[in-house]
DNA sequence: TCCTGTCTACGACAACTTTCGTACACGGGG
DNA sequence: CCCCGTGTACGAAAGTTGTCGTAGACAGGA
């Protein structure tokens, strides 16, 4: 399972399966910035499933890769840890920073402001 | 400068500081979960300040640490690394994650709700 | 003076990450 | 049948991280 957690490289190659869906070691070769050695990113899929982040097919001669552990969860413990290390639990100051530093588009700021009104009526609506 | 991100025990390590504002090496042993050995923490704090993420005065017989780099900063380069590599760029997915994820006081969503009607508004006025 | 406790400096060492060289498998074209 | 191109497997090697042992400085008390 995904308990371990991943390094920055391997971080970069399930960036590319989280994004295509799947890959082989080529197309994942293909699609990482800086295109190291073939055999390096087979060597890094190995880890990957190793660790229970990915699974494999055999598609004809080649091995065809799969994301185990969806972007959404990895991403939670992303923030959670981030939340709690660096903003000590101040999730205001951690979207404030945000909001500051990613450039987002103003049609997405407005989605995120509706889903917060949603999550506000939601808690209110557990309150009675 | 702050260039190089920072390893798990290191992040720990900031975490105190920024929390504390300073702090001896038995200052931030004291204050570690699980409280590493002296000198693995003093080792530690030395690779910080090679790395420039902080500096020391002298106190007494001792070295007092301070933070170089904001956890604002950190926490900037932290978020648009999982923006872009887990969430491909949707910081609507992101903040639902976090929503759902953390546990966030009806009060701070209500607080970050108004941060994005501030934004949103700004955003309106720059385009006039 | 000498010992003890508190501190930093230095360096060893194991574990992990990242990189890649080399070997081997295997199908298809000549 | 033999070679070539495209794969995976294996393991070496270099770099980084995290841990700590040991040494040495130094102040204060017996």
């Amino acid at each position: 399972m995904g308990r371990d957690s991943l390094t920055e490289r391997e971080l970069d190659i399930m960036s590319v399966l989280w994004r295509n869906g799947s890959g082989t070691v080529s197309e994942v070769r293909e699609d990482l910035a800086d295109e190291p050695g073939y055999t390096t990113v087979l060597k890094i899929l190995q880890i990957l499933e190793e660790k229970g982040a990915i699974r494999h097919e055999t598609e004809g001669r080649a091995y065809r890769y799969y994301p185990l552990v969806a972007p959404e969860e990895e991403g939670g413990r992303a923030l959670t840890k981030i939340l709690d290390k660096i903003f000590h639990g101040s999730a205001e100051l951690m979207l404030a920073r945000l909001v500051s530093d990613a450039e987002i588009s103003p049609d997405q700021i407005e989605r995120m402001r509706l889903l917060l009104e949603d999550a506000a009526s939601r808690a209110e609506e557990e309150d009675r």
